[in-house]
RNA sequence: GGCCCCGUCGUCUAGCCUGGUCCAGGACACCACCCUUUCACGGUGGUGACAUGGGUUCGAAUCCCAUCGGGGUCACCA
């Protein structure tokens, strides 16, 4: 540790449990907190809460450090996140902070446990979690608050040899942290000083039986340690926040002596669902669940037996899901995938595999629970930016109490904006790029375009698609071989066959002019379109319009009809109009 | 239940701190119309909110109080 803690700079950090992928809201938390490091010249920790050794991985760590790039919030200091890439690698410790993994810290926990111990502030119990628990449900049934009794031999600012000892000896124990009986004032930027009275906090626990540091504990210990000037985070920790400022008034630097300094505040609004509830990835297995149970009660014959072997796992498991007796997210999502139904996005991977962009999904975000609180020219909200724009204008002040709801509607609007704004090249580089990652299938037969045809598609696609995903549909035509596609029988019968095959009669009277357009360009394709119909003296050019795009796609729905062909080049346009002359007959 | 936080259109919000320019503005969604070769895109217009009740004031979405409503938290999880 060194005196760079001390200065003026800013200090915000982002603390995930490696748990898990990255929660949508968590991404929003690190993207303040990123956002206020930037817009003061400070600097953004990303800090690695692995206490609970039981649910930590460090998959979830590289996961949650991959999301975060991936949207662009960068870490100051850190672990090190090199990509495969070869870009440059993100976090490092520069200030000499580290390590950045709370598991990694335990020796620095144990040292101020022990310094508080011996200054009377924190004390070894030995009542096991059962005991608590009778307690606990005791008070509950009598509708009293359960608060931990202090033992009688316990005495603040007193150290309790007796207790040290016998934990130093081995007996099974936890550390409690001894509460202050004064009011505790919370410095909170966003809600105002929150005060509460005396008495309200009871000796909670700071080292599990474990030997690891409690969340509380080892959050003040590394916020201190690591010069964090102001923490932000979702209001659900508010309730914790009296207790880390207790433990600050309690602790001193083992290093300088120093007393802890208490960061400012910043607790931010939640995000819920639109329904009220909380966005959790049981949402997927409620789906999920819901679902299935659909499917089972329409086919009888769908019986959890059959089903866990179709999905390939084990029926009890198939069974507990059902019942709702466990949530597996591998089963939810064999279900959604064979079911062919969508899971809700809950996770920054969810809606990155969905084909979100990365700057659509950070401009929604900053909109959840802050604003810019400027006009366009116009005189409308300011609500398009960009990250770089939210660094250089972030602001404590203009974060918003009330919670929020998450918008999917709005959010699809805000994609499907950002993918507009691309270049057709653009979309198509990284449309393309997606595909590799999340449907190679359809990427390998993409890859048979040729750079000009896909620049063509690409511009099909855009307005028709708000996310990467979306736009697998209005592909399809051009992905298909043809004679892969198969005609939609309505869409035939409405467009070629009826009124005496007037439109069969059109398509191959057109089909004889198509020879002589050139060049093969979408522009020229509709000319030669519009020609016909005029010729023909139809009112719009639909009535031999509709009869290619059955032709041409098998289907009555389908991108302009110029790039359509342009699309799938002249030889291709020329052989789906055969087939489908021979198919239906002329 | 205790403690704490919050309350403007269905949703995200501007306005609130520094009362009057607000019979409350924008965005998404929705509806209608226009454009149109289908589906989209785009354009124009529309429906739609200050939770309720008391104060204070010449005047309140804005200040105060109460009520109601929503949320968080009360772990050897973070």
């Amino acid at each position: 540790m060194n005196d760079s803690t001390h200065s003026g700079l800013t200090v915000t950090r982002f603390a995930p449990s490696p748990t898990g992928h990255l929660h949508i809201g968590g991404a929003r938390t690190a993207l303040f907190c990123w956002a206020f490091a930037k817009r003061t010249g400070g600097k953004f920790i990303l800090r690695i809460e692995d206490t609970d050794l039981a649910r930590s991985s460090e998959e979830s760590a590289r996961g949650i450090m991959e999301d975060l790039a991936w949207l662009g919030i960068e870490w100051d200091e850190g672990p090190v996140l090199r990509h495969l890439g070869g870009q440059r690698p993100i976090g490092g410790d520069p200030r000499h902070v580290g390590p950045f993994f709370q598991a990694q810290r335990l020796a620095l926990y144990n040292q101020y446990i022990e310094s508080l111990v011996r200054a009377g502030r924190a004390y070894p119990a030995f009542e096991t979690g059962d005991d608590l628990e009778v307690k606990r449900k005791a008070a509950t049934a009598a509708k009293k608050t359960y608060r931990y009794e202090r033992p009688a031999d316990v005495q603040p600012g007193v150290f309790n040899e007796d207790r040290w000892q016998q934990a130093c000896r081995g007996d099974a124990h936890v550390v409690r942290f001894l509460a202050p009986h004064e009011q505790i004032v919370v410095p909170d930027q966003v809600l105002g000083d929150v005060k509460i009275a005396p008495g309200e906090l009871d000796d909670f626990v700071i080292r599990k039986a474990d030997g690891m540091p409690t969340y509380h504990f080892a959050v003040v210990i590394d916020d201190e340690l690591m010069g964090v000037t102001h923490v932000l985070r979702a209001q659900e920790h508010l309730a914790n926040t009296p207790r880390h400022v207790a433990m600050q008034k309690a602790l001193r630097r083992t290093d300088t002596g120093a007393p802890f300094r208490t960061p400012l505040y910043g607790h931010m609004p939640l995000i819920f669902n639109m329904d009220g509830s909380k966005m959790s990835k049981r949402d997927k297995a409620k789906i999920a669940r819901a679902s299935l149970k659909a499917a089972m009660q329409k086919d009888p014959s769908l019986t959890p037996a059959s089903l866990a072997m179709t999905l390939g796992i084990d029926e009890a498991a198939l069974t507990g899901f059902i019942a709702a007796d466990n949530d597996a997210l591998d089963t939810a999502e064999r279900i959604a995938r064979h079911l062919k139904i969508a899971l809700p996005e809950i996770e920054v991977s969810d809606f990155r595999g969905n084909g979100y962009l990365p700057g659509a999904i950070v401009n929604f975000l900053a909109l959840l629970g802050w604003n810019p609180g400027l006009k366009t020219q116009d005189g409308k909200d300011l609500e398009k930016f960009d990250a770089a724009f939210i660094a250089d204008h972030f602001d404590l002040a203009r974060i918003g109490k009330a919670n929020a709801k998450f918008d999917r509607n709005k959010l699809l609007s805000f994609n499907a904006e950002a993918i507009g704004a691309l270049t057709a090249a653009e979309f198509a580089r990284r449309w393309m790029e997606w595909l590799a990652e999340f449907e190679p299938e359809i990427h390998a037969k993409a890859s048979r375009l040729s750079a000009e045809q896909l620049t063509i598609l690409a511009g099909a696609l855009k307005p028709r698609a708000k996310t990467l995903r979306d736009a697998l549909r209005p592909a399809a035509f051009a992905l298909a071989g043809d004679d892969e596609y198969t005609f939609d029988a309505a869409a035939v019968e409405k467009n070629l066959l009826s009124a005496d095959r007037a439109g069969m009669k059109l398509l191959v009277e057109f089909r004889g002019r198509l020879d002589t357009v050139e060049p093969w360009t979408p522009e020229a394709i509709t000319a030669a379109i519009d020609a016909f119909a005029k010729e023909k003296g139809m009112p719009n050019p639909g009535g031999i319009a509709q009869p290619l795009r059955v032709a041409l796609t098998g289907a009555g729905v389908s991108p302009g009809l110029g790039e359509t062909m342009a699309v799938l080049g002249k030889a291709s346009s020329l052989r789906r109009i055969d087939r489908c002359v021979q198919t239906h007959g002329a």
